[in-house]
DNA sequence: CCCGTTCTTGACTGACCGGTCAACTACCCG
DNA sequence: CGGGTAGTTGACCGGTCAGTCAAGAACGGG
């Protein structure tokens, strides 16, 4: 499964065979379809165990305060994409973002499956947004909900220029960073 | 050349084949490689082809004031991708940005392509940022150059979550006219 | 020990892929 | 009108794709 999602990540999904996952898994091509139903499901499959390696990580963003907090979430993005970086020698993109972009028009099924991570992954910053609302620790007119799905965009948006730049990953957390002094109150921001 | 581009919109660069493309052009495959080298260098063609037509909607972006052109330009994604959502019936995608995912670590000609024409977009943002930095309409401690790389990531980032969640493609442009505001000086925002 | 279920195997299928090619036609220039 | 070039055609190629299948092996409970 991790060899699976190996290949998707460093090329596409599309370019990937079921014989090359078959032979990365060390496994034939019958045994293959006797657990899965096809290979759209080992895409599900990736993305779930991706899901629950990014909710995790984020979970474990800690801080006295919600701006704090809220660096920290844009850390374990940062630490993710520099982690691939190291192992694939180069930013390969997000894991959620490559297939979503490749597959959204064309597969329904793992459309929705996508969207439902994404939710979550905003669902994760939001509740921190709020938190930092709440706190007062957001400037005067930001929405915490609308700041939660910026910031998202943004980690997506700079992973997609890195990948296609074959920048490093550094600047991504850095970007996320900028963001969200941007939108703290004055004197917070590091 | 504008069938093409509209195959590889809907759908993606690997799912729409030679065939498809020929067919949609009216042309036999045999006269079809008597004008392109191969498939990726129709994608290229296609490539060209929204890149003058987006620069060209980007330098249309007036305003009295830098602040004003930015919004423009936001205002100028969002028709875009709006435009998208009439022809198409739902948010399809930025065409660099789904052939980039796609195809950035696939197709090293391709992606050096893209990584041009996705620093000729910045560079058009890039020069309203720093028109705005000289007329003090940022605020303090914002960088220019940052800003407009900010702001082409938060467009590629809004337009893949509103195609993966399927969501109407107004809230893209509000995005960025978000993001904008939130970098100008107060009193500037709208 | 037997039998049913789970798992494994590798050969196989039919569709489709991007790309080639030799023959043919249309057109333009001298 | 002759000949070279540009464009056209459709049959064809080898390779790859996701997925199938019948046969058998391994296992586990009664």
């Amino acid at each position: 499964m991790r060899r699976a999602a190996r290949l998707f990540l460093s090329r596409s999904y599309r370019d990937v065979g079921v014989d090359e996952l078959c032979a990365a898994a060390e496994v034939r091509k019958g045994s293959f379809y006797h657990f899965f139903a096809g290979k759209s499901d080992v895409a599900k499959a990736v993305i779930d165990l991706h899901t629950t390696a990014l909710l995790d990580r984020l979970s474990r963003a800690s801080g006295a305060t919600a701006a704090e907090r809220l660096h920290g979430l844009a850390d374990a993005i940062g630490t993710i994409q520099t982690g691939f970086e190291e192992r694939f020698g180069r930013v390969v993109g997000c894991p959620f973002g490559n297939l979503a972009a490749e597959l959204a028009t064309t597969d329904e099924d793992l459309r929705t499956h996508l969207a439902n991570t994404f939710a979550q992954w905003e669902g994760e910053f939001a509740t921190v947004c709020r938190q930092a609302a709440a706190e007062g620790a957001l400037r005067r007119g930001v929405d915490p909900d609308r700041l939660a799905r910026a910031l998202l965009a943004q980690a997506q948006g700079q992973i997609l220029l890195a990948k296609t730049a074959t920048e490093p990953a550094a600047g991504i957390a850095a970007a996320l960073h900028d963001l969200i002094d941007a939108h703290l109150e004055e004197g917070l921001a590091t």
